[in-house]
DNA sequence: ATGTTATTAAGAACCATTATCATGTAGATA
DNA sequence: TATCTACATGATAATGGTTCTTAATAACAT
């Protein structure tokens, strides 16, 4: 029988919770293991991972899995969508309702169980994008 | 004035590609190495990743950025979904529609110049999905 | 044939993430 | 309160995918 696993809320982990709903948009664990330093200088950076982990197991935070190597974190427990600057990484929410049901178009024409789905748009920010502009003209 | 690059279809460039188109389904560098190192013994991983990249630039294949810290490559360049197994990693073409009005609905809604989208289903192959009720039903 | 540029093999470097391990601690139980 | 033990921690090494570097070679243009 497996053994139920207990969490206790320990200080590393109400910061770095409280630091991930602080800081300004799905930042990396980079970015959180910095905030935390902050204010616990001798965090470790494996403490900050073990605990990002734990905290979406239990559903206090959200695991974002875009495209690109690293991985990102949400306060935000909705079901939302996110778009990513191809050029600097940033990411913000999509102003998109989820599509309910467009898992279920794929019902019976598929031989994979459908669990859920993810989408993310690409594209360039503001900044990017001026950047992009001056660079085309210089050529 | 940028310079325009010219490339050549050297030998291993040549069976890389045609391993990818290949092998069966949705490879990753590792896969199409192991593939081509049974033709080409000595030909090294940098070798591989770098075609992969020039081969997708030259709009020949197609890399996949799904979920996961690996790269998959394709040999279908036309816009299309992917389910992917969230046990074994196993990737299949969703037999879906591309989506081309989606990005509209975010038009003036974002900041964001966009310029993609990404759609990925998540879910269990026959195989895993068969593994997961036995290792259920032995709780 | 000569210079120029692209390509290669081999391995080092890089970066995000995980694993390891000895030590520490919260909270249940005696 | 004392003790027990599963869970946590910090420090650091290791991993795995990918990219970069280097020096040697091959292909192309002149």
């Amino acid at each position: 029988m497996a053994h139920k696993k207990t969490y206790r809320m320990t200080p590393q982990r109400k910061v770095i919770l409280e630091e991930l709903t602080t800081l300004n948009s799905h930042p990396g664990a980079d970015e959180i293991y910095e905030a935390v330093r902050k204010r616990i200088p001798r965090v470790s950076l494996g403490t900050v991972y073990r605990n990002l982990e734990i905290l979406s197991e239990l559903g206090e935070i959200q695991k974002l899995e875009l495209a690109g190597s690293m991985n990102r974190f949400d306060w935000d427990t909705n079901k939302h969508y996110h778009i990513r600057c191809m050029e600097c990484g940033r990411v913000e929410n999509a102003p998109l309702a989820p599509l309910n049901q467009i898992e279920d178009e794929l019902y019976g024409a598929t031989v994979f169980t459908i669990i859920g789905h993810r989408l993310e748009f690409v594209g360039l920010c503001p900044k990017c994008s001026k950047k992009r502009i001056i660079s085309e003209e210089s050529e």
